[in-house]
DNA sequence: CTAATTTTGAACCATTCAGTTATATATTGG
DNA sequence: CCAATATATAACTGAATGGTTCAAAATTAG
């Protein structure tokens, strides 16, 4: 058998590539990109300066990639949250619960590196990365609303696609609260009112 | 008559103070508070270091002044978007509409600097006073809910509280994605069916 | 016209910061 | 044990940054 996780030449690293990132992401969502030195980064990474250099790059490269992973992350629980229950009703409500608690975890900044902090990176690539991210978490959403058609669920003449883009902007404002400090238990409750409140069909 | 605008005794400034503010708001705005050094308020102010330093003391100073400022105009055109029209209908979607207007300003950075740049921004002082400028919103908007009730364009058992915190996480909703780039028109078209949405009342 | 007062412009200083370099250390291969 | 390789530690460098100082300029009071 070929022993494909042959140790490499020279002396070991000594820190995890991955969490070295997941300890950054702390950082930048904490201090925000701008607030964030170099110096942060090698204290929050517990990685030497030269190393950190050598296997990210600079502040920029180290953001991309921090943000990239939280994405996915976040994505993959956010889709978990959203198509795991039966009920539409249950999956978008579990949706914005998601939100709210992932928003308002401790331990951790309050708010979403996504939301909070990424958009005002003054970057190209950042904001792009960002634009698609929003546009699928809408389709995702917009995928379940459909399921919820042929599940007999919401009507046929159902506005999906609004719906989706309604549900990630109540999203957005819960976490924007989360991110001021508003508690969990109230953001809980409101997430609720507003799944029932985009379920509604088209008139009254 | 008394003249009250007597000239006081040095030299006379070169720059208008509330003038200066207004500008430092979009260098803010801009680049957010961590971007923003002091020779990018210099200028962008127009106004000399010494000066600066003299008349509005360091960027922390400054910034709380530009965001006092910003609230309360913002805050005054919000209040008369909401409360100028005649149906409740009209109101919420005018607020709406103020929202996504002055968030996709030609001329000005995109997004709102309430919404998009004081909340990174670490300071107490800043925290306590976007919270309450949120509940100040928050009421403005339940207050004319429950005149909708009066004036019986709503039920009496309209949730008038629930209701005009989803309008606010609308409009914060609406405000990121300006922010991101999304682009007026879009954004118009989802606040009008936010607002009939948000109007519906509470069960089906 | 002169003295007092205030703002301005330029230069200045200590500190912080991003990125690099040089040297020491740990590991594998032979 | 020695050469080769890769990482770690610490120190270094030039540029940017926050904040201050000081002489020059513009104005009013007398």
């Amino acid at each position: 058998m070929i022993q494909n996780t042959a140790r490499p030449r020279g002396r070991p690293r000594s820190f995890d590539e991955t969490g070295a990132l997941q300890k950054a992401t702390q950082v930048f969502w904490s201090k925000g990109y701008d607030g964030v030195t170099i110096d942060d980064l090698v204290a929050g990474m517990g990685v030497g300066r030269p190393s950190l250099y050598a296997v990210f790059g600079d502040k920029r490269a180290i953001f991309l990639r921090v943000l990239k992973a939280y994405a996915e992350r976040k994505g993959a629980s956010a889709a978990k949250a959203l198509l795991s229950p039966q009920s539409l009703r249950d999956s978008i409500a579990g949706f914005l619960r998601y939100a709210v608690e992932s928003a308002t975890e401790k331990g951790s900044a309050r708010g979403c590196l996504m939301m909070c902090v990424a958009p005002l990176v003054n970057d190209a690539e950042v904001q792009r990365f960002l634009q698609s991210s929003v546009a699928s978490g809408a389709a995702l959403l917009e995928r379940r609303f459909r399921d919820g058609i042929t599940a007999g669920d919401i009507p046929t003449d159902f506005p999906v696609a609004m719906r989706a883009i309604l549900v990630t902007d109540f999203a957005r404002g819960l976490t924007m609260r989360a991110q001021i400090g508003t508690p969990r238990k109230t953001l809980l409750k409101e997430a609720q009112e507003a799944a029932d409140l985009v379920l509604q069909p088209r008139r009254v």
